[in-house]
DNA sequence: CTGTTAGCGCTTTCAA
DNA sequence: TTGAAAGCGCTAACAG
């Protein structure tokens, strides 16, 4: 059928043995040999078997990238910096054979079975490094599944590195500052004299919702204003759509409300869309701001205000700790931390509102 | 090291094959020693080795999708549908095998070197499918290496889906109706009283970068003002910040035109916002239009009157293609229709403008 | 229905 | 510096 080594070997006048060390780079052979070997591939085009090489030598050159949600660009960023780190095997490189890692992206849809899907057929082909990337379900069945199949993995040989989700063993992780970036942006509207706040959370049970909602009622609690909050606190999937309908429904419990903050920038998109419909303006009648400055939310208008978080430093990192190709940081674990961006979707509330 | 078959094979007591068979499932087995292995596999945490697998069976479960930049949700939407159909192996699965395939996203970033290399990598894995999204760059020593990977690989068992480009030998091809939406909607303009369009193009060498602007041109030729068109047609990256740029440079050549054509929505985006930058209304003082209907165009202030392509459908189509699971089209060729949104961002120009 | 027997194509000691 | 040989773990005839 396709060409293999063998083949290659009798070619060059050589045996298997030296033509696999000239392919893979990591053994002296005399120049002369090599090249008659370098020739002989180009001229059959020769391209190694992925799966007997890794059954051969215990090892894959594949990294799985494990994402909620593929279309959002949340992921697709993080996604594609994890891949980017993957080398983009410059020039020189070996044909049919480079050092490069076949980054595979997987759209586990925010599902537990499919993550724990998606981890065994990982470990099924051996996969030398596992990046799961957002939020983690916080069932713990579901958790405990998890950190089982990632000792699991970790135990065959596979790098486990988290980006964006709590810490757990056998892992190294990068955790995004969630708490510390919410908090900070609630902290913005209570400056400018917002106390009306709605709150469009995502997923109850998502870490990313939970940390980002601890964050705002942290800075409501601060100013003393934790009573209440919960009645002003909608919870939905992170989605425009959700953002449109909860904004309705926050409308609904209370009309005074002079600011939505929306666990993300997509819900925030479909939360000014609502009030809009409404006709209410932004920012005069009601401030809105985001999370996560997606590369639109700088283009909306107004422009968003919203909490920025470095996803594609965050995955090149993530990618780079994968490959093993950075130290891990002190405990296994570091912080990604985020930057208030004040922008026009924000302004003080209107004087005299009511309540 | 890790479990593997003959340890299974020996706690059920009976033989590798057996083993292999109930996994696989596709042969017939008592239900007694059926049971018995199923437990061994579950006791001992058994999960199958990969690449052992595909060497013996020649052939893998990878089924690889490339994109063009996987942070445009324009891709993640279609990679998301390809990966969608790939199975999420219901319940009932084998423990430690089913039938899944697994979907992996390679992110070419544009790269014509990167698209070869995945092709090659994919190739070496033995993949079962592969699926091209997006435009295709034109040089045509590139075209013709990847006709030559294509058939290569179509050879060698893998079949090869294009998704969004021109048909190429070997390869089953969903095209998208590029030209024509690009047309209907360049009549909507001029059908609305428009005569001085903008067109902020995609990078020169790409085939959706052609095909929609020959749509335009040829809307434009039939209505007399195919003259001059060169002049008002500026190329960018697919991004917003090229169209924010074109937008200056548009406005600098021809400061009373009445609308601009946008190669895609997030463009359009940066079209958008530069317009109102230098304080002009849309569509009061300058319709916009993009292409592809992106979940956010809907939501843009001004609605984005666009052409939307149905990029859920298209994508789950070509992962059945990439499957076997759907017959393939007459001719190995199926268009995907496009549909025109006219929204909020078109209107009438000025009535008595200049020009 | 189940076991035996060969490999699949590559890597890697161990010798030479 | 190169070759020979022994598997890696699994599947697929072929018997029985």
């Amino acid at each position: 059928m396709a060409v293999t080594l063998a083949d290659v070997a009798a070619r060059a006048r050589v045996s298997a043995a030296t033509v696999s060390r000239v392919l893979s780079g990591n053994y002296p052979v005399a120049e002369s040999t090599r090249a008659r070997v370098l020739r002989a591939v180009d001229e059959l085009e020769y391209v190694v078997n992925g799966p007997a090489s890794a059954l051969a030598a215990a090892t894959s050159d594949l990294v799985g990238v494990l994402v909620n949600d593929i279309a959002d660009p949340f992921f697709g960023i993080i996604a594609g910096a994890v891949q980017s780190e993957m080398g983009a095997p410059a020039a020189g490189a070996e044909p049919g054979r480079g050092g490069e890692k076949l980054a595979v992206i997987c759209n586990t849809g925010g599902s537990p079975e499919r993550e724990l899907t998606y981890l065994t057929l990982l470990q099924r082909q051996r996969a030398a490094a596992v990046v799961l990337t957002g939020g983690a379900v916080e069932h713990p069945d579901h958790m405990a599944a998890v950190a089982a199949k990632a000792s699991r993995l970790a135990a065959s040989g596979t790098r486990v590195v988290l980006c964006g989700r709590p810490p757990i063993e056998d892992a190294v992780t990068l955790t995004f500052d969630n708490r510390g970036g919410a908090r900070r942006l609630t902290e913005h509207l209570l400056t400018l004299g917002h106390r009306r706040i709605g709150y469009v959370a995502g997923p109850a049970e998502r870490t990313t919702t939970r940390d980002r909602l601890d964050g705002h009622r942290a800075a409501l609690s601060a100013a003393g204003l934790g009573e209440g909050a919960d009645r002003l606190t909608v919870h939905g999937l992170y989605d425009r759509s959700s953002g449109y309908d909860a904004t309705l429904e926050l409308l609904r419990r209370d009309d005074s409300l002079t600011a939505v903050v929306a666990a993300n920038d997509t819900i925030a998109l479909g939360v000014c869309a609502a009030l809009r419909d409404q006709g209410l303006r932004i920012p005069e009648d009601v401030s809105v701001a985001g999370f996560d400055d997606l590369p639109f939310s700088a283009d909306a208008v107004p422009a968003l205000t919203t909490v920025r978080l470095p996803l594609h430093e965050a995955g090149a990192r993530a990618g780079r700790l994968a490959l093993g190709r950075e130290p891990q940081p002190p405990g296994g674990v570091a912080m990604v931390r985020s930057e208030l961006m004040a922008r026009a979707s924000t302004a003080p509330p209107r004087t005299g509102a009511p309540g």
